[in-house]
DNA sequence: GAGCACTGC
């Protein structure tokens, strides 16, 4: 095994551990960070004193590298060396070298916010920036303070390590270089008019003119995939015979199963190139190996939260230069490489932005906020928590309002009883809500169920392709259809009768459901019925086959329950027709999706209220995932809008948070108001900005 | 009457 880059700065790493307590690492892929940072700190003596904990963004990272690390060091996985994911505790008491989910990491903080049994956090993957990232460098600001013998490590791929040196208060930066071969970069001289065709172009003349090596191709979604793949392999077929190699083509995206997408793992037959035209799941979450040439359209699909309308969209954005170069690192990995960007060198130096913009500026934030206030930090009010990239005070603000409605936080922003228990649940705080008040009405069984159905939701109906939609149009589905109640309640009732049928995958496969997905939902709905055993006071029943006594109610009380959560969610529904506005928001004109088996009564009507599970915008705005309830129920939740002051709920907080204690300037954390303001205003624009050229463009041609 | 990138507790 050749020598890890690594390894030659173990001195240099040790050292400046030594002397500070906050270290950026900036080491490129192969520079075998992941693996050995964590090695390093233990040969120094490190795991003496606590636990060395990796954080991942990513489930499979966090084993793999577990398993890695465990062989390197000659000892069994799960035992000085293990993983903690979802489902998964993989460490034993000799643990000292522990990877885990970003997500776990912050879990544990719920019983232990000060971390202590860990003497070293090592933030892996911070350039990827993902939410919980996010929460845990602002977090691990806060412990410097507290825990100044812990050492803390980010790492990062990119060479933005200056702000987050700044960020952590001027720490050092190191550069480890990474194993990647030069990558040569060509552009387009102008913006193609279709970037498909331009896609097809260049993949033909590499494979004409190239010499051997497979073809990364990144475009935006599972449409433009199939497309690209249908023309790709006609093209290649019209090539004379003995011009040139053979070709597989191979599409690869998240709806794709599991079986299909592994396929990318397989080494192509000799003499034989071939094309993976991908989504940005090649990115960063699948590494394909062989690949000398890319072909990068400049696009991504971004789903990004608007906190005005409690809006979600999918845009087709620009990516960023990070991306970029993300992308054409995919080429370095094996040999030299080639990267062709269909876009001229002026958008990439001019137009692009310079990093993605974070997941905290693009995310309903209730879920976040909820957890920050569970840690009941003394010295922390949540509109002025130290983030990396604060996210608006739009954001937070609306966050506070989804909390207060549903009973989470007082009407000073002072989390509640019910707001803790619902902090303990991996769901959204809507679900965590329902699951408590069914429990009140005694009907959590359903609620479990429901929202454990919603957790697998995108994953339960398998890859559609437009001829097997058409085949499965006429021949009946014989799933239940939710009484004509709503999704929430046909949810409820595809499980049910998978548990009557004993959990029988078979059923799954018979009814066109994912079995897998099918699998992830009854074990979320196991762990979610442990933690409200635990979380609840009074009698919790479980038992999953009451099936009659609730539907002979119409679902009652598991509809009350929904609406008790989901009062931030509610629409109702005009006068003359089946359209709906939503309430609560600025209010947003919305129809109920085309997918829905919500039914209308004997006269063509919906019913007058819903709640929505989700609100996306792609041809129109539409309400995904909805289920009827009843005036009475909504009533109550109306008046609490009414009385609802954001004013106190975020700036009382603060003197209540902080127990009436006088706080200096400066003790606690700077306050970023006006930086958080502008900050994401101005990406939200660039991102509209970007937006509107795609548009126009799309239309031009 | 529509169609959804990717993660994670």
């Amino acid at each position: 095994m050749a020598a890890l880059p690594i390894l030659n700065f173990e001195e240099k790493i040790s050292e400046t551990v030594e002397q500070n307590q906050v270290v950026v690492v900036i080491g490129e892929t192969g520079s075998g960070k992941s693996t050995q940072l964590s090695q390093i700190l233990h040969r120094k003596g490190y795991s003496k004193s606590g636990i060395i904990g990796v954080t991942q963004p990513r489930r499979v990272a966090a084993v793999s590298v577990a398993r890695r690390v465990a062989h390197e060091l000659s000892v069994q996985l799960g035992d000085e060396v293990g993983y903690a994911i979802r489902f998964e505790d993989r460490t034993s008491n000799k643990t000292y070298i522990k990877y885990l989910t970003d997500g776990c990491l912050l879990r544990e903080g719920l019983s232990d916010p000060e971390l202590k049994q860990y003497s070293v956090i090592i933030l892996d993957e911070a350039h990827e920036r993902s939410l919980n990232t996010d929460i845990l460098m602002g977090l691990m600001k806060r412990l410097m303070r507290l825990r100044p013998s812990m050492k803390i490590l980010i790492t990062s791929a990119t060479l933005d390590g200056e702000k987050v040196s700044t960020f952590f208060s001027n720490c050092p930066v190191l550069q480890v270089p990474g194993k990647l071969y030069p990558v040569e970069i060509l552009y387009s001289t102008e913006r193609p008019k279709s970037y498909l065709q331009a896609a097809l172009k260049v993949a033909l003349d590499i494979h004409i003119k190239e010499p051997p090596g497979d073809v990364l191709i990144f475009m935006t979604g599972q449409d433009d995939i199939e497309k690209m793949v249908t023309k790709l392999e006609e093209r290649v077929q019209s090539l004379e015979e003995g011009t040139c190699m053979d070709a597989i083509i191979l599409p690869l995206h998240g709806s794709l199963p599991p079986e299909l997408q592994v396929r990318v793992f397989s080494p192509p037959p000799p003499n034989c190139r071939r094309f993976i035209v991908a989504t940005n799941i090649a990115e960063t979450s699948l590494t394909v190996d062989g690949v000398v040439y890319v072909i990068d359209s400049g696009y991504v699909k971004q789903r990004q939260y608007n906190p005005s309308t409690g809006m979600y969209s999918l845009d087709v954005v620009q990516i960023s230069r990070v991306q970029a170069d993300q992308r054409a690192g995919r080429a370095g990995r094996t040999s030299h490489g080639k990267c062709y960007r269909l876009y001229p060198s002026m958008v990439y130096r001019e137009e692009l932005l310079e990093a993605t913009v974070p997941e905290i500026q693009r995310s309903s934030l209730a879920g976040s906020v909820l957890y920050l206030k569970s840690l009941e930090l003394p010295d922390i009010n949540i509109l002025k928590f130290d983030f990396l990239d604060p996210p608006s005070r739009e954001s937070l603000e609306d966050a506070l309002k989804q909390l207060y409605l549903i009973d989470a936080i007082d009407e000073n922003g002072l989390i509640t009883e019910v707001g803790r228990k619902m902090a303990e649940l991996p769901l959204e705080p809507s679900l965590s809500r329902t699951l408590i008040e069914a429990n009140v009405l005694g009907c959590l069984s359903e609620a479990l169920t429901v929202s454990a159905m919603l957790s697998a939701e995108t994953s339960l109906l398998p890859a559609r392709s437009k001829g097997a939609e058409r085949k499965r149009k006429h021949p009946a589905s014989h799933l239940p259809n939710g009484s004509g109640l709503g999704d929430h309640i046909q949810l409820l009732q595809i499980f049910e009768e998978w548990h009557h049928e004993n959990y029988d995958p078979q059923w799954c496969v018979h009814n066109d459901l994912q079995v897998r997905g099918m699998m992830f939902t009854k074990e979320v709905r196991k762990q979610l019925a442990q933690i409200m055993l635990k979380v609840a006071k009074g009698p919790v029943d479980l038992r999953a086959n009451k099936k009659s006594r609730e539907s002979k109610h119409d679902y009652r009380n598991l509809r009350k329950a929904l609406c008790i959560g989901y009062a931030n969610q509610l629409a109702e529904r005009k006068i003359h027709h089946n359209g709906y506005r939503t309430l609560g928001y600025k209010s947003q004109l919305v129809q109920v999706h085309p997918s829905s088996v919500l039914e209308t009564d004997e006269y063509g009507h919906l019913p007058n209220y819903v709640v929505y599970h989700e609100l996306i915008a792609t041809s129109r705005p539409f309400m995904r995932n909805v289920c009827a309830v009843e005036l009475s129920w909504v009533s109550s939740i109306l008046k609490k809008m009414e009385k609802l002051d954001v004013n106190k709920l975020s700036g009382s907080s603060y003197a209540s948070e902080s127990d009436g204690q006088e706080r200096k300037e400066g003790t606690g954390m700077p306050i970023n108001e006006a930086a958080a303001g502008n900050a994401s205003e101005d990406h939200l624009n660039k991102i509209q900005a970007a937006r509107e050229r795609y548009l126009a463009r799309k239309a031009n041609k």
